[in-house]
DNA sequence: CTCCTTACGCACCTTTAGGTTCGTTAACCA
DNA sequence: TGGTTAACGAACCTAAAGGTGCGTAAGGAG
């Protein structure tokens, strides 16, 4: 018998998803992936992202060295972001994710709405 | 100017994510990559896991179609989880993103504590 | 007769993620 | 003179995720 070789703190896909698996961070790099690109236009592309969760998701990001920021220090302020050379290795990875779910979700939300289903009958004839 | 082409609930990345990004998630799905294994087996394999979690863990995976459940009705009872077809697909895209952060991993960690250490140091001489 | 086993369910509590609202800066324009 | 702008920070609140501990079935070992 084995004893316990996956470990939380140590395996890789607990890592990556510490980067991705925010809320808002996939769709902040999808709307990245176009090249540099400023606060308001991320806001705009993305569909109901509040200003704070932008900040933090685009702050979370460049600490973890995915995205580079740079300020123009003018009234109004101009902060633009680009994906970093580490940002951009992450993508082709991620967009095949992305086809899995393109290809497979339906699949998913059918297999739930049966299992939830199996629950909802009486079982009593 | 564009207006919100992304949105948060039709987006690929959030379903997948949606899937794999709960805290366990990723490392039941590893533990089932060699085939089939009972839940004691997972349990042992996976350290640091609470049976409540690694319940929960299954339940979801079975309702998203991704494990399917054998039971086995002896006392003490039997359970064996499988990968579905449809969870042995994502297997490989999951895999690349694993690849990834075994790759890179180091590099977000130092840009981490690069980032922090910005902030905490004295910034008057 | 009692304890151990496996794979749970249930009730409760804590922690974290996410969300809302308000204030801030200073140049520009009417 | 005072409203608008872009990109935030800070305070506060709610919801959801995660964690702990207990109870349970029923057969076999001692």
């Amino acid at each position: 018998m084995k004893t316990a070789d996956i470990s939380l703190t140590i395996c890789s896909y607990t890592h990556v998803l510490e980067i991705i698996s925010n809320k808002w961070t996939a769709l902040v790099i999808y709307a990245l992936e176009d090249g540099t690109i400023r606060y308001g236009e991320i806001k705009n592309r993305i569909e109901g992202i509040s200003q704070k969760m932008l900040t933090q998701t685009l702050k979370q990001l460049e600490r973890d060295g995915l995205v580079s920021r740079k300020v123009t220090p003018k009234v109004p302020p101009i902060v633009e972001y680009t994906l970093t050379s580490l940002g951009e290795s992450l993508i082709p990875h991620m967009r095949m994710l992305k086809e899995w779910a393109a290809a497979h979700y339906a699949q998913v939300a059918l297999a739930r709405e049966e299992y939830d289903a199996s629950f909802n009958q009486t079982p009593i004839e």
